[in-house]
DNA sequence: GACACAGTAGGATGTATGTCCTAATTCTAG
DNA sequence: CTAGAATTAGGACATACATCCTACTGTGTC
């Protein structure tokens, strides 16, 4: 029964890498070398690096469902939630700095590689867009909730990707100091214009 | 001189295939298959792929330069300026929603890759930086031009992470109308609140 | 204590790649 | 027209890598 954890702890390393080096140029060795475990003890818990990916993606989607419960049990009402959201900027902020968004680049990265794994990639944009959406939704915003969440979503990336090419911590204060004037504005105005 | 003619194809087409497949995963073989030239002949030009990098960034603080003296050759005024650049998430929406920002991609990967020539990648992003706040200066906000450039940059390039995740033409034309109404109040509200 | 089997180790293999070298070809100057 | 330089072609080489295979180790069962 050893072997799921070794399993888990080959999925957390690759993640981590993934996550600051890249999918691609992330190697089997390197991967093997983070768990202190040999190269060929891997193709007997993955067949190949696309099935790594595979289990990464799955691990990421967990935890990020983990964290959006979280954030929703613990917060007092949606807007609460979704300073919650907006605060990750905050809280990830050196990681950002040096990787940027661990979904945006990932995503990415597999729109250029034309790897097949990417729609499920996307899939973690979509846990938040439908996990804001429902956020703006009981704040009253019903038809347009889930435009409110993309434009959510879509700051947070511009902040991650300039964080990450300007590696400027005033720039992302001042942003998220935005969104939560941003949101500010989007609370009380239930379900009138759509800006 | 043909040299010169075959250096600039290279680059040229470096400059694509680096866009479309990224850096790391665009070989050596793959230019000189694009450009129909021997990949012998590559040596001849560029001693390294560093060296190709390096001209493709240079090539691109190049073109890059090019089409803001045109937007501002051509713009009435500073708001024409700055609803031009707005306007490239339009008119390179189809590459984008393949392939996202060349800029913040180029970045992403350089970063990721702890390449030397990152700072050299995101002078790309300092040029519009500089322009935009130029054009927020000469809209009449000058201690907030800069805060208001990064904050359009932003945008722009959470917008090209998102379309190129969501492929969703719709969620851009939104995202467009809104850069240009957030525009809209930007101009006459010169050099007062910092909102 | 012997056996089966999950788990681990480390080497073998083929391919792709960046880099380098040398020979052929084209161009230019005198 | 010809010598020398610029340019091009294509192969050589070492390395890195994903993948695969075989042998070893530990553990639980009969």
């Amino acid at each position: 029964m050893s072997g799921q954890i070794t399993r888990d702890h080959i999925v957390e390393a690759a993640d981590q890498l993934f996550y600051r080096q890249g999918y691609e140029h992330t190697s089997f060795s390197n991967i093997a070398a983070a768990v202190k475990i040999s190269r060929g003890n891997f193709y007997y818990h993955f067949k190949t690096k696309d099935e790594i990916l595979d289990a990464v993606i799955a691990r990421r989607m967990a935890t990020t469902r983990d964290m959006l419960e979280h954030w929703e049990s613990e917060g007092q009402d949606p807007a609460a939630c979704i300073r919650s959201f907006i605060n990750i900027l905050i809280v990830n902020q050196a990681k950002i700095m040096v990787s940027g968004c661990p979904v945006g680049t990932l995503c990415n990265e597999l729109a250029k590689l034309e790897h097949a794994a990417q729609p499920a990639a996307s899939g973690l944009f979509i846990l938040f867009r439908k996990w804001l959406t429902c956020q703006f939704a009981a704040l009253g915003h019903g038809a347009e909730a889930d435009e409110l969440a993309m434009h959510l979503l879509m700051r947070s990336q511009g902040v991650a990707t300039l964080a990450n090419a300007f590696r400027d911590e005033v720039f992302v204060a001042q942003e998220v100091a935005r969104m939560n004037r941003w949101l500010d504005e989007q609370i009380g105005k239930e379900e009138k214009s759509g800006n």
